[in-house]
DNA sequence: TCCGTCATGTAAATGGTTACATGATTCG
DNA sequence: CGAATCATGTAACCATTTACATGACGGA
């Protein structure tokens, strides 16, 4: 997997849903795809001035002056796909609440039942937020999209329920 | 928080389990926080050597020629304690996998299976290495450590235990 | 008219991995 | 003796965020 792989492959996907400016990628991915993958400004617009120039996406005028829309190109298609097939890159864990839980003789038993509280509030919300999704996406008509939408939003549910019956868990041991 | 605090915390608090080598405390982290942290030497000699200058560690000659040994000052130990009570900070989320499987239709049925199978394949995985971190540390004798380890060995179970949840329904989904 | 939103882009700083260079020690 | 391990450190590279600079448009 090249150089920036991952962010041309969030671009290319997010132009697969249809054309947009690099401001509406952004509120697209945030909006559509935010519970497990972000992008920023000094990512997208470097990554769609780089698509361009290998022909992966094609630029027309927008409505306002000086803005642009982008486009997946054919060639931008096929490589899009040929992206997804590459296994996904897993990242060196990185989990600083379990980092501070790990070491907490140290910090002191209120300040973990703090740390681990916030951890459920946390997941509490979230399922929340997963619970509008879903809502959301099932009172849309049917689509090609639909059901794929819905196994993250599951994976989402999934994950938090879990988060949250450790949290209780652990919350039980701490006293 | 301020510059490459996380680091300085991971290894102010590996340090304080006992004095060690720079190589030896990444070992340490690999070891015993593997699950959910991870260092590499480019980060661990730099902040080394940063937190001599600031005297939150001291140092001092190994059995080896040329090896330092590290051990936590007083003030290094209130250092630890603070950066600790520091909120974790929350990473934006960047999971390649269900960014792959939320394009799915972009991506193919047969590919979303193998990827599914793939993560449930990893989770169990985990699990495994997760039953002999358990079966290592309850076996030990009692330590204020003891409780924590099982509190984080634990986190890894319950998300292990809902990876495996979600990907049985999703193969289901996905017939 | 002024503010919020839409829009594009760059520069700097940050955080991190990987590869490399170097060499001693231990054990088979 | 030779290989694996212990040990320290640097340099290059990569990915990413944040802040900044700029400006047009629409509506209160």
């Amino acid at each position: 997997m090249s150089r920036a792989a991952q962010t041309d492959l969030a671009v290319l996907a997010a132009l697969s849903l249809g054309p947009a400016t690099g401001y509406a990628l952004r509120e697209a991915v945030h909006e559509h795809l935010g519970l497990f993958w972000s992008e920023s400004f000094g990512q997208i617009y470097p990554a769609l001035t780089r698509l361009r120039g290998e022909e992966l996406v094609a630029a027309d005028r927008g409505d306002r002056p000086g803005s642009t829309v982008h486009r997946l190109t054919p060639a931008g298609r096929e490589r899009l796909v040929e992206l997804m097939r590459e296994p996904p890159p897993t990242s060196p864990p990185r989990n600083g609440m379990l980092l501070r839980l790990f070491f907490g003789n140290v910090l002191g038993a209120e300040a973990c039942r703090q740390l681990v509280t916030e951890s459920r509030a946390r997941a509490v919300a979230l399922l929340e937020r997963l619970a509008v999704a879903r809502a959301t996406t099932e009172s849309e008509p049917d689509s090609p999209q639909r059901p794929y939408s819905l196994m993250t939003i599951s994976a989402g549910e999934h994950s938090a329920r879990a988060a949250i019956a450790w949290a209780d868990e652990t919350l039980a041991a701490l006293g």
